[in-house]
DNA sequence: GGTAACGTTTCATAAATATTCAAACAGACG
DNA sequence: CGTCTGTTTGAATATTTATGAAACGTTACC
């Protein structure tokens, strides 16, 4: 009984939002399975479902997107707010932040995986940012000044 | 403030298991932030993070991996454990553990005192390794990467 | 048959999480 | 300055989820 059931909770987890166990148990009882909530809190455990916060929908972990753009965005976010300084060495990157910022920035910068970015290496005020070679060093320089401009001059600005 | 406790507890759950909102709670307390469990409810769907059922524990999607901090070892022991992936980029060699992994690994690493390897600088997940030239690199990157496989061939089972 | 061992389920309840609502706060604008 | 307007927060509470303990069902063995 429990190894259909499970299956059918996949089924259904996969097909549609689903927010709460008890909406699960409604689901499974139109398919014929008859369970309390209990039972499913443990099938969830077992499943090693996850349970997403920001609609309680139940789901397979690796299953969704992972909001890339929202990375970038707080990337960009945390350059404004953190980085101070930019140098470039070949392919590798030396941002400087104020002092105990750089765990923070270099944080946001992982999370963004940029693909030009092979990793990244915390300080205190300093990362380093290792890029696959001089040019992706080049862009991303670019890139990280350009944002780090937009708090200094003014928004309307045309570039 | 509530950017600098959002980013906080993206930190956080990112370095160890916190399985309840009270706990995060806790932990951002002893950073220095007051939040109750309504607000913090509230930075988790925002941040969409997402919930283990297996173990209870925040995450962001896509991190599937569990972490967790075992006892030191040798270097084949240790990258099985804790190595992530590669990057090789001229003479330097960039790993990536999970989160807060890194010294560990670096360690075991400069005790190998292998013969290619120069030294290692290692930040929160990432170690920068150099070696003496890009053919030591490649050398050292296909040791390593042969070491990781073993563990893709057996993997552990969380629990 | 009896009964021990085990896995599964339910019930009752504890624990964790989300939400409602009102208050505090922060800017923008007159 | 005061008054809007919108955002963030905490307290109280409602909702949702996890769990201990008992009960059930099955299998295996004597």
């Amino acid at each position: 009984m429990k190894r259909y059931r499970q299956s059918a909770i996949l089924d259904l987890v996969s097909r549609e939002a689903i927010c709460s166990q008890d909406a699960l148990g409604r689901q499974l009882r139109a398919r014929g399975f008859h369970a309390t909530q209990a039972t499913i809190s443990r099938d969830i455990k077992e499943l090693q479902l996850v349970k997403r916060a920001s609609d309680g929908a139940y789901e397979r972990p690796g299953t969704s997107e992972g909001g890339r753009g929202l990375a970038d965005a707080a990337l960009r976010r945390a350059i404004l707010e953190y980085l101070r300084r930019v140098d470039l060495v070949q392919q590798l990157l030396v941002l400087r932040t104020d002092p105990g910022q750089a765990q923070p920035l270099a944080l946001a910068i992982d999370r963004a995986e940029l693909p030009e970015v092979v990793g990244t290496v915390a300080g205190d005020d300093t990362i380093l940012v290792i890029t696959r070679h001089a040019r992706a060093g080049r862009e991303v320089t670019r890139l990280f000044e350009g944002w780090a401009m937009d708090d200094r001059a003014h928004p309307r600005q045309a570039f």
